[in-house]
DNA sequence: CTTGTTGTAACTGATTTGGTTACATCGCTG
DNA sequence: CAGCGATGTAACCAAATCAGTTACAACAAG
């Protein structure tokens, strides 16, 4: 099971209206760079206006970038995609029997540790910024052009 | 997305034959426990026994464990019952445009950082025994007790 | 030989995902 | 003001995955 690509589209999405962020971004165009469909990009892109990271131009089109990179954290756009509920990473099973006493108290136990799983991971997510990764990005796009 | 119930059904699974370890632990027996379906519980036990953690008795059926409850790790049952690819928690999305320098790059830039990601989560599972889930566990059912 | 259990295959319905078509809406521009 | 390009959204689809279920051959013990 793997956490859908939405959320590396995202980033994607993001890294590139930082690095492009003089050109027209259009949804097809974006849809160009991520090799997908346009609506999909949409789809995307509606979550993250609704997390408030870009803006639509109405009418003529072209999304942008509402914050500095620097305030953004990956933990943030991982967060506007939906990918994973807060605290439901793992997949717990419903009504286990509770007149057996394991049955009756294993879920307890696992939610305190599964949570605490969940969290150091998203906690590495929270500590990248958007600028981060366009800095990588950066590098990496000027050593290759060398 | 979450990850799937195998895994936590698989605790459940485990921790009861820790503290059954009396019982004939048959797996329509472990099924009125988790409350599901017996061939669920064989299932996931089919997967224990080739992760080493348990062995049947053949014919006359009943799991038990084949290693002392300290030696054994939530990481050991998540990679036993094969939930998460190894690396690959986050899923990428496939062929981004390699004409276009975001496109190029994006991939091996973000999966240095999911891989982390993912390996702190699987770090906190690490940390965690057997003998730790079915020690809170016999506390919670001796308090429950009184 | 009968009984109880396992291991496995096969099928199901539910859910999620990503892709796609279609279309109403809205600014810009000629 | 009409046409063009872009957006937002609904609707539908195929593929994948899950968990549940039925069915059955194999096996050990009494």
């Amino acid at each position: 099971m793997k956490i859908s690509s939405r959320f590396t589209v995202a980033v994607h999405i993001l890294a590139l209206l930082s690095i492009e962020n003089e050109a027209h971004c259009t949804s097809e165009w974006i849809a160009g760079s991520v090799n997908t469909n346009p609506v999909v990009v949409r789809r995307v892109i509606g979550q993250l206006k609704k997390a408030e990271l870009v803006q639509v131009r109405p009418g003529t089109g072209g999304a942008f970038l509402t914050k500095d990179i620097k305030e953004i954290t990956l933990l943030d756009i991982y967060r506007a995609v939906d990918v994973v509920e807060e605290g439901e990473l793992f997949q717990m099973h419903e009504h286990p029997n509770p007149q057996c006493p394991v049955g009756a108290n294993i879920q307890a136990v696992l939610e305190v540790i599964l949570r605490r799983a969940q969290a150091a991971m998203e906690h590495v997510l929270k500590e990248v910024r958007l600028y981060d990764v366009v800095h990588i990005l950066a590098e990496k796009i000027e050593s290759s052009r060398s």
